[in-house]
DNA sequence: AATGAATGAGCATTCATTCAT
DNA sequence: CATGAATGAATGCTCATTCAT
């Protein structure tokens, strides 16, 4: 005889749903209310769980921040990988760049939590109790900016590979901050401009000072 | 033989003194921990002076807040006037907005504090008690963009009135963003790079596009 | 081997029992120092518990109270209707009065802390913040006018149900201000008198009030 | 030559009005929120005068309410007596009962403040750091009881007095009961009905148990 | 696996009071 | 006589966390 589990079963084999429940309102409210400003309480009320059960998924709430930036942090760069599947086999670096940088745009908009939370913790030392957040924050760093180079240096792979290698070098950490100064004016001053129009912009700027250091050899830093 | 007040004298009668104290440890704190993260008592601990004294001289923890965002923002907008007060009346655009920009990354460091704290507050909502502040944000930014605008419009001055308008507009957001991404990529990590050469990439890229306007009249945006 | 819990067992799983120790612990120190004199840290070492305990329970020191007032309300009316379970079927009003009224002095001595409780509430506003409480205390006036009219009423059957209702609205809210006055004295003065006599020529000027009514028709108020 | 007080001076002189002002806001705002509700920064509010006034007029919060206390009675007395300064001097128990009563109603009604925290100081413990504001309400208490007897034994003079002595032993607390509820019955339900009326009833009660004594001898308590 | 009760440290804020000017 | 600044204890309340069931 089986025993079918009713539709709202009290029992347990809610595990796993739980604890997704409990990342995604982590991770939202946090992204907006900063870690410090967001208590346990509020992610209880939020999800209706009790906060008991926090402590049976997670180990406290570093350790719950951790996992909110670990996943965030993968389902953002899976992201990324999946929008840039296809990308473009010629055209100029500029035409290039565009494709890659708007498709990154939209990536953006859609991790907008994760990467509100991630700047949050870049600026303010606010979760030093969760060293383990604060290496994630790190790698993200790190892996952001190499992925941003690796953009660029396909865009250019016209120009050789040494070349491309050496303006992707010099214009990764620029693009990535355009690409963080964007974010920033997105969440000050709103949908003022889309994120479109950021992206062409930052394109542009890239394929202006690439092709300066393609022409001039090693003038620009 | 004159009896010099104590340098250390517990009266009262520091009225001013007092109040500044607590204003400087509040924007140190603040600006590391964030808002929600700093305590009061944390903030006692920081100047000696008890709980009840910041009362005395604020009206709450928003209130501190507040004055702190409000005389931040005196206080970089001044260094930021000064440190221009003779702008080069020749020069390339590139020139020109080299100088402008080495400087701006001077306030930069010494307004450290500050911009952290700003974008902090600007990134999450962790202050949504304290309005006066957040109107405070909104002005710094409004008031950054038309400052960035002027540099731009002055750098390209050569080019006509009406042509440096276009481009200031066409340019100072993303300028912006620029200068915003900087401060978080210095922030993140730390002293790779020095900010004189953020700026001047940022000169670069700026000046590149804004030769891209001259030149084409309407086709950049 | 039987491992008996101790009775002095540490445990959690007291969830009533705590609650209740809260409630009889705060209508205790309540009734004698006033709402806005008993502290929450008052009642923490009264009850042995933590303050955060409170807040399980109660939602806040106003909820406290509310929760105080319409217990002891309840209470307060249960054992009126108890004791005047079997009224007498025949005699004088005087006599029907002083049986009722003596039964209720009983009340009185053991509702005691409630009764005090209550008409601090009832002079002072201290309590604003708890408007639950008020609404208690504005019913509990209301219920008991509403008792000494049903009191009155019974004593004067035997003079017929029309004029019984006349001299029990007449008298109500008088015999009502009897009882309160003879709550305040018994509090100020201390027992110089027992309650049973207060409540005797209480019952003594009812009764000649009250003839006077039957006897006159309207000529009293 | 007449030197007329500037009206706004700042300088001193102003020290005997600064006092009763104090006082009066303290027993305004105390006999609504109670002794421990009243906040010695909420009476300087009141008042526009600094905390550190009230210090220089009063040894502590406990000093002020026995000031407060102390006044109140005084005026309270005083004016009873004035009220009270010809009084009839023929005419039936009752008449004059009446008329006594009527006049002592309107003296409640001036000095509702001052009744209003006095029955709150009776009731509660609330106040048990000030022992002079206690000693106070002990000997009101005590001076009002005997008022109450004075203006039963004028009213029965016609019946010797002896007798007349007797009734008012026999009734003083009872009458001041029924003021004490009256009292109450007024803060309680507000202007449900006019005090004369209350203080009408009381004298019909007084009058009937008092010609019952007189009547009796001593089958009356 | 899930939960209601408990816990004590810590929170922002207000308290009565003091004192130099 | 008047006052603005200071002070530390206490306020009501929330925090992250634990634990028996």
């Amino acid at each position: 005889m089986i025993e079918p589990p009713a539709p709202e079963t009290r029992t347990n084999r809610r595990g796993r749903r739980s604890r997704q429940e409990i990342l995604d309102a982590a991770a939202r409210v946090m992204s907006v209310r900063g870690y410090a400003g967001t208590s346990m309480s509020a992610l209880s009320k939020e999800t209706g769980l009790p906060k008991s059960a926090f402590y049976h998924h997670f180990e406290s709430k570093a350790g719950l921040l951790s996992a909110v930036m670990e996943q965030g942090a993968h389902a953002f760069f899976a992201a990324m990988r999946e929008t840039h599947r296809n990308p473009p086999e010629d055209g100029t670096p500029h035409e290039r760049l565009r494709w890659y940088l708007r498709r990154t745009g939209d990536v953006m908009e859609n991790g907008e939590e994760f990467l509100r939370l991630l700047l949050v913790l870049v600026m303010s030392r606010e979760a030093a109790e969760a060293p383990e957040a604060l290496q994630t924050v790190i790698s993200v760093r790190e892996e952001g900016r190499a992925y941003m180079a690796h953009m660029i240096r396909s865009s250019f792979a016209g120009a050789g590979e040494e070349t491309a290698d050496q303006v992707a070098n010099a214009l990764a950490a620029f693009g990535m901050a355009g690409y963080d100064g964007a974010f920033v004016a997105l969440q000050s001053e709103g949908g003022g401009r889309p994120v479109s129009e950021w992206m062409d912009q930052l394109a542009d700027a890239l394929a202006a000072l690439g092709e300066a250091i393609v022409a001039g050899g090693a003038d620009a830093c």
